[in-house]
DNA sequence: GCAAATTAATGATTTATTCAAG
DNA sequence: CTTGAATAAATCATTAATTTGC
């Protein structure tokens, strides 16, 4: 049953350049194709690695590595410099890398601690949302317009219908997958191999 | 400013079983630990490559071996026999497949036509997206409430004092563990060459 | 002082919306 | 008009910071 070809999947390749650009990328007037459109897609899957032993020790602290934050296994934890370089970029005008800068950013942000691209897209994706949040919120304190809200309602609002579809309450439908819960007491395992598979967006922009 | 201990090892295992599934599963309670809870994420960057060979290897019938899809610049586009199977396993339950399920089934159905696992993804995404605003529509006209709904507004209202309404759920402990690096190889390609990345997502239900 | 309880930030996912190819 | 592709908005879940009782 297990017979995955697995093989292709696996062409990634990456040809950055040395050069690191923080060039700020023109905002893209939206109906044109600006060629730096990227994306960011992953997807992982726990692998099976049954020969796995815990060898693979935590030694509580290797010399050289300086596994900042991120260590076991969380969330990725930014250093400060990791911060002020993102925010400098972010400052410069730098809002959706692509793949390259992408590369090239985790590659230089890497000196400082443990990081992941999909960090570093995370970060941009984040901090222009927040950024926008707070203009958005400040603007509307500055102008607070004297407004008052009166809402009659003759009857019952349109009733988010049967699934819920309307609205985003919760997920009745999503549904995970297969494996069943088996791993109950045995807590300590070794890491588990993820599969990870990328995909390539087009390559003209939007 | 820094120091944190944090080094508890992963753990965090699963077993996943190969057996293709298109199971449906039941649906999460959205409060509760589910597991594999997955993601996808690809980032593509153009490469410049000003040699264009435009070998349009597009047909979109290759008898059994389809080069992987990554061809030229247009959408998929699928075939009828991946459009059936796909709906199949949309009413079979499916609503977002994990990693190894996008594998399997752009492996499946790539026996029909060039695919790539990018597009299972989306497809799911915007079929599903899809199905509801249908649903979302119908119910509407069925109801047409006759409400109306009459708003003077003067003066704003009263402003989500913050901007994050953060909430408190649940308390689960997972650890996970990570990195994956991306090796590098370079192949011409006719066309564009891309850039991949791949990131894993975290393994454990959130 | 410290460790649990709270609150605030923010990393990571999911869903809704938009754009444009066909 | 349909729908693949991409982005933005909303939300969830953890971690860092702060408070509180001892």
């Amino acid at each position: 049953m297990g017979n995955m070809k697995v093989h292709e999947l696996s062409r990634g390749l990456w040809e950055h350049e040395p050069s690191l650009s923080l060039a700020c990328n023109p905002l893209r007037t939206h109906n044109s194709n600006t060629l730096s459109s990227f994306h960011l897609k992953t997807f992982i899957t726990p692998k099976p690695t049954p020969t796995k032993l815990a060898s693979s020790d935590q030694q509580p602290h290797s010399p050289q590595v300086d596994m900042q934050a991120g260590a076991g296994g969380t969330r990725w934890s930014p250093t400060q410099e990791q911060i002020g370089i993102l925010e400098m970029m972010y400052r410069g005008g730098m809002r959706t890398p692509n793949a390259q800068q992408i590369e090239q950013i985790t590659m230089q942000l890497g000196k400082y601690g443990k990081i992941e691209g999909k960090n570093v897209f995370y970060w941009f994706q984040n901090h222009k949302a927040r950024e926008r949040q707070k203009q958005k919120r400040n603007s509307l304190v500055l102008n607070s317009p004297p407004i008052t809200t009166i809402t009659l309602n003759t009857r019952v609002p349109p009733k988010p219908l049967e699934d819920g579809p309307y609205k985003r309450k919760c997920r009745s439908w999503s549904f995970e997958d297969i494996e069943e819960e088996s791993g109950s007491s045995s807590s300590f395992k070794e890491e588990e191999t993820r599969t990870l598979v990328l995909f390539p967006l087009h390559p003209e922009g939007r």
